[in-house]
DNA sequence: CCCGACATTACGGTTTCCCGTAACGTTTAG
DNA sequence: CTAAACGTTACGGGAAACCGTAATGTCGGG
């Protein structure tokens, strides 16, 4: 089992559970540590480091309250930044997220250990995650949504994303081509956005700009 | 300290944490219960009624995953169909929602006797409203987010939410006065709705409507 | 170099949205 | 009852979005 173990989120009530899986597990007290913020918890992994006793496991969040300003805003921030310095640390994240589509993503862009979502049986889910990653294997848990891709049939590009962004925040559909062709996006043409919009709305069913970006929204494409 | 407390909470992780504060201020084991669904609470009530042993305190989350239909699907839902069965029991609000006017309305509405969000001191803040409760008063958590207020200065009326669900469902704007028409709604005439909308937008200066339901997406008012 | 296949853009007609103005209806005060 | 004030609806011109079609551009194979 993991003798150092550090644990980031910001829920002092999700915290504190997280650590009576540890103790339930045989984890002792002085085995672990627990932070609030992404910027701590990296500062406590470099000083691990340099005294010699490395964290094994990490257990981290992904969002967090932006209540003072952080170097590292989130938990995938701060995966990325342990994996520059400690690629070997065992990565779990535990997070509201709960989409499958999401946690492949992570798995197989940060290369993380463990991905387990808060649900109804998350203390149970995150024990199993933990003995698997003790054993040196990875855990996917059987929580997450797999519906998603059968919701979301289509895929959205980055193009996709930067236009709805654009929309979304206001931008007239004929004044797109101007920001396009600043930022060197193509194709630019007023006639491939309308047709590219039309196409995605045909597509999902969706019956005007309005739909779609609710539609968006509703589903955090953007 | 109360004798009977009963959370209703879906998230395994976070009950076991609640449980574990209820703990410290010295409830013990066998006086309290935790359930995952509404359903399942209000069934203990009114079982815990018929048995001449009501529960004082409910400690309650708001949203709920739907994985199960469920006649009560939210922690509003539960607390009406308490209130209606056993008026004086305490409610207890924990939940990730921080804005302070959501708080205040379920306060004023519901007539709940503390709101806690779940944040990066809630064991703390929980511990501190069930002593209050305790004691006879009513606890207001000073984590909320009080800056919502000022961030949406405008008011959105009934009719506003109608008439943005219709728009962010796909209703072509000048279908809607036919919808409004057949529902009873004023005014319905498009010249009203078109003037409503454009009025929302200036004041909020927004500049098309896929601004405006990009805008009400984010901050949840629809 | 030429050609075909494909992506991109340009254009034009139609619909919808936008917005100002005027007409109509209802309520209230005198 | 009338007048004024307000809310609602009707109308019309102009702008934007929508959509089909045609023209242009781009790339690779022959």
């Amino acid at each position: 089992m993991f003798k150092k173990v550090l644990i980031v989120e910001d829920h002092e009530s999700v915290s504190i559970s997280v650590q009576k899986s540890l103790t339930d597990l045989g984890i002792p007290y002085d085995s672990r540590d627990y932070v609030y913020y992404c910027d701590d918890a990296i500062k406590r992994i470099e000083k691990a480091i340099a005294e010699n006793e490395p964290y094994e496991l990490l257990i981290t969040d992904l969002s967090f309250e932006e209540d003072t300003p952080q170097l590292l805003k989130t938990g995938v921030d701060l995966i990325k930044a342990v994996k520059e310095i400690q690629p070997k640390m065992k990565t779990l994240v535990f997070s509201i997220e709960n989409r499958a589509h999401v946690a492949q993503l992570l798995l197989k862009e940060l290369d993380i250990d463990a991905f387990i979502p808060k649900a109804r049986h998350d203390a149970k889910d995150l024990k199993l995650a933990i003995e698997a990653l003790a054993n040196g294997k990875k855990y996917f848990s059987n929580n997450l949504k797999q519906t998603v891709k059968d919701e979301t049939p289509f895929k959205f590009t980055d193009y996709d994303t930067v236009l709805l962004k654009l929309l979304a925040n206001g931008t007239a559909q004929k004044d797109i081509p101007i920001y396009f062709k600043k930022h060197n996006v193509v194709p630019a043409g007023l006639s491939s956005i309308e047709k590219r919009l039309s196409q995605i709305k045909t597509t999902l069913n969706l019956s005007s700009n309005e739909h779609l970006i609710a539609y968006v929204k509703d589903r955090k494409v953007i």
